[in-house]
DNA sequence: GTCTATAAGCCGATAGAC
DNA sequence: GTCTATCGGCTTATAGAC
């Protein structure tokens, strides 16, 4: 009984997306993902040519809608650049004391394929994090902070520390102290009009 | 022919440890590693009660020399706090940038075992990484700068995050950027005599 | 303390029917 | 596009001999 083969498709790679979060990638089966999901393997493997093609684009479907909510975080916030900042990793910390949350599905999936270093979900990882940088590059550059690449690339790392740390203490205060220092270098950098404006 | 049992042990350990850093936790069979060690699965049963004990052996034997390294890198040092933490950051550039380098153990290992909180390779992890802040917490209220935790917890933030970072771009560039901004908290947060002697 | 042999099951992936 | 059935190999772990 042939049902719609995109809504299929949809479905999998949904089950799948569910299932690489909670567990890690090769913690989980393919077996697994086409029980949970309904289907037997065989149409697992219609709709991907196979398990690395499914962890790509796994990362790839979690791209736009992990940047959307954090452009949504801060675009709710008001304040100064440092403040809104600051508010974000609020907002970080608090998804990092929900039972489910795992940390950071990007560089999870890049630690797990260290040694398959031209893997397309790397890639995928890669094109994710240089996106967050790009976008925060761009918020400090029109609220005319000094060197907004460079102030860009070091909050990046702050976010990115925390969700690493906070996956190994189980403390998401960690988020909070990379927000307090990621205001620290925001003020400190300088700026022209203070970026108040929203 | 029954060779000393410590060394054995310890030689397995050994060979777990380069095979679990290279390929990672879960992509690494006890049957690889009993093979390259040269003893059978049943000797390696015989000295660790299962995978997940060898595991968290692995990290055990990784925290001391790796705090070591960090410390005899910044020992080498001088100038003061801003330029020796920065020096560091170069240090694990240089590191970065070795062909075998594959992040951070400890984080990678978290990462993978991410669905199983209560696991003790995780406890060694997070005991490294508070070992990491206590140490570099007293360097700082040595050389008496204001809020030696807070400060230490950042640079730790940046360090781990460019341990996370680097590993999926496979830009080392990170580390020096996250060098950059460790300078910067320090410099900005202000200092008795600034902790030049050494 | 180290060996041979093996259990019992899961791994990713495919053949061929409809 | 989806099914049943299965391949060959790898998984962690153990039984029993020496």
């Amino acid at each position: 009984m042939p049902r719609d083969g995109e809504k299929t498709r949809t479905h999998i790679l949904k089950t799948a997306n569910v299932m690489f979060y909670a567990d890690g990638i090769r913690a989980t089966g393919v077996d697994a993902i086409a029980e949970k999901a309904g289907v037997t393997k065989r149409t697992l493997y219609y709709h991907f040519r196979s398990k690395d093609d499914l962890i790509a684009h796994y990362l790839q479907s979690r791209d736009a809608p992990n940047l959307a909510v954090f452009q949504a975080w801060f675009a709710e916030t008001g304040g100064d650049m440092a403040t809104r900042v600051e508010v974000l990793f609020t907002r970080l910390a608090e998804a990092g004391r929900r039972v489910k949350w795992r940390g950071c599905a990007f560089l999870r999936t890049a630690g797990e394929l260290a040694n398959m270093p031209g893997h397309p979900a790397i890639k995928a990882a890669s094109e994710h994090k240089k996106r967050i940088e790009v976008w925060l590059a761009d918020e400090f550059a029109a609220a005319s902070l000094e060197e907004p690449q460079v102030l860009a690339r070091q909050v990046a790392l702050l976010m990115d520390g925390a969700f690493a740390v906070t996956l190994v203490h189980h403390d998401a205060a960690y988020f909070e102290a990379a927000g307090r220092a990621a205001a620290a270098l925001i003020s400190g950098a300088g700026s022209g009009d203070g970026g108040a404006a929203h």
